[in-house]
DNA sequence: TTGAAAGCGTTACCAT
DNA sequence: ATGGTAACGCTTTCAA
């Protein structure tokens, strides 16, 4: 592997000048940083990613830190990752894994060994075991997910609230009186993550604001539980039901449940996806979707950090982030009745 | 951040005893091991990443490169990744993720900064474009996927051949005289992935030996066409008829079809899952599975680079290895008539 | 505009 | 069994 000295005597000029051909951190004049910029060319010469960091103190790596098991509501967890990789690239950086089962001890140690300069956290628990650690840890880190606590501390997340406040304003535009959530699996809320509660807050919110009757019972894979809840959601509703569900099962079986029962979704009922994937799976059921965004999160995600290390190193700042869901209207909800 | 000098200095010892004391690679006596670990403890010393790369030449970093747009079969790519994370671990070793996006050049760039000391290549494709690069890459690299030209190479990946005929087998010792396999959606093979063709020609070559009519239609997410797969299959059926699927939408909706049609699974008609989540998809449906062990597959990955990272440094090893799949037999499938 | 040289924090060789 | 010290390859200060 050639060196910048190999660089350095092939082009006729001293080490530090090439370290600055490639930093740009001082004027050269053109005529050698030609020929330095064609040694570089001619040995591929590529700078010891070690050596860089040792000297300057920055190892342009960024940790992220991903569930070992991730829960379900994350959708695909390997768009976030992947995105995650693909924006750091953009600024430079590369991304080191860290598995959340290496616990709190992975976050110092990696922060230790000073492989990454800075963190990811996914998976932002609601009172999370992490919080105190990072708080002590002298580089910017990021959460993704709003703890309970979050002062002092840098999180963006989607707008969970914005999102639940958003379904029922499109319902009560529809002319409906009332709703039904049928919302999350017990086991992805779980009170650990709170975007549940964010989300459901938001829309009870909304519900009461515009004097419409909310219920919410929670998801469910298996099907007769689904059709309870839809029977439920019927019953109660006064006027033409409307349901909304963040589960991919609870939506792919909706319309079918809901045509025999006589309802025709988009004529005599609403419904209303919410979640990470929605634009093929709101296509293809002609779904009106509330998009949760999983891509702009991630890439907000990497380029606030990114700015964190830019001006100033070190510390955290603080700084709390809701990426908008994308609401995007489709011929399932139903026209506004003429009162 | 203490250094090694510092816990030098605490200890009253040369800096070389404590690099000694941490790595084991001489023998130093209990008392000054014992004066060094509490310094170590004591200051909460942990080695400097860059550093002990730059002198020892090596990162202790794995590269894993991963696909931008994960295909279809892959299942869940996020629990290749965790668990190639963990394992990684396990050996004392981190991961730098590398997209797929970065191309060819992601990969000697990772190289040759000296970033990580070997390669992980997923979704590997038959003719993939990463080969002629990586065989001049100089570290070791593992692909998981089997390209068509192998030699020289390490690969692993699930033994789709085998798992074809373990298919076959099940069907034909039930008593079947012939079978349907409804596939992989035509995106996910596409020539490029070459692991459909290897299960199509694992289950043809079974079904010959087993003197058992075999044919195959593209796999769908939609129902009609799903439909007519099962339709035809019980034409072309001499006897009861039977079906494989690697995909979920299919799994999902065969057992209604089927008894649709008057045949109840498990009694007049055989149903094998196939594929890398089906242990809960197996167990709901009552299904006869055949997994492809996506964890076995990832963690042998890291051990195989990490034995080629271990005896002697530097280059490839030819090397293949067929994870066989898991069978996992449930009551739907039919018992064997007697003749 | 450029060069020389002093670190950065380890490892590993050569002594003792 | 332990210590001294020369690398490792880069960045950056100090001089010119």
């Amino acid at each position: 592997m050639p060196t910048s000295k190999d660089v350095a005597a092939a082009a006729g000029v001293s080490q530090s000048t090439v370290s600055y051909v490639m930093s740009g951190k001082r004027p050269i004049s053109e005529k050698t940083r030609k020929k330095v910029e064609a040694a570089i060319e001619q040995l591929t010469y590529q700078p010891n990613a070690g050596a860089r960091a040792l000297a300057s103190r920055r190892t342009n790596v960024l940790g992220l830190v991903i569930p070992l098991t991730p829960d379900a509501h994350v959708g695909s967890l390997s768009e976030f990752i992947a995105v995650i990789a693909a924006t750091a690239r953009q600024h430079d950086r590369d991304i080191l894994l860290v598995t959340d089962e290496e616990g709190t001890e992975g976050l110092q140690r990696v922060v230790g060994q000073q492989l990454c300069d800075g963190l990811i956290l996914m998976q932002v628990e609601a009172d999370d075991d992490r919080i105190p650690v990072v708080r002590k840890l002298r580089v910017p880190v990021v959460f993704i997910g709003i703890p309970n606590e979050a002062e002092g501390l840098s999180c963006i997340d989607a707008d969970f609230a914005l999102a639940g406040r958003q379904c029922i304003e499109e319902f009560a535009a529809a002319g409906h009186q009332g709703a039904t959530v049928i919302g999350w699996r017990p086991e992805s809320g779980d009170r650990k993550l709170n975007f549940v509660d964010r989300f459901l807050g938001g829309a009870f919110e909304q519900a009461e604001a515009s004097g419409l009757a909310l219920s919410h019972v929670s998801g469910s894979a298996d099907i007769a539980s689904i059709e309870a809840a839809v029977d439920g959601g019927i019953a109660a509703a006064d006027g033409p039901p409307a349901f909304a569900s963040p589960e991919e099962p609870v939506l792919e079986m909706l319309p079918r449940i809901l045509l025999d029962r006589g309802l025709k979704p988009g004529v005599d009922v609403s419904i209303i996806g919410v979640g990470t994937q929605t634009k093929s799976l709101g296509e293809r059921l002609r779904l009106t979707t509330i998009d949760l965004e999983p891509r702009t999160v991630s890439r907000r995600a990497v380029e606030l950090l990114c700015n964190f290390l830019k001006d100033g190193d070190g510390g955290q700042r603080q700084h709390l982030e809701l990426i908008p869901p994308v609401v995007t209207q489709r011929d399932s909800t139903i026209p506004s009745p003429t009162h």
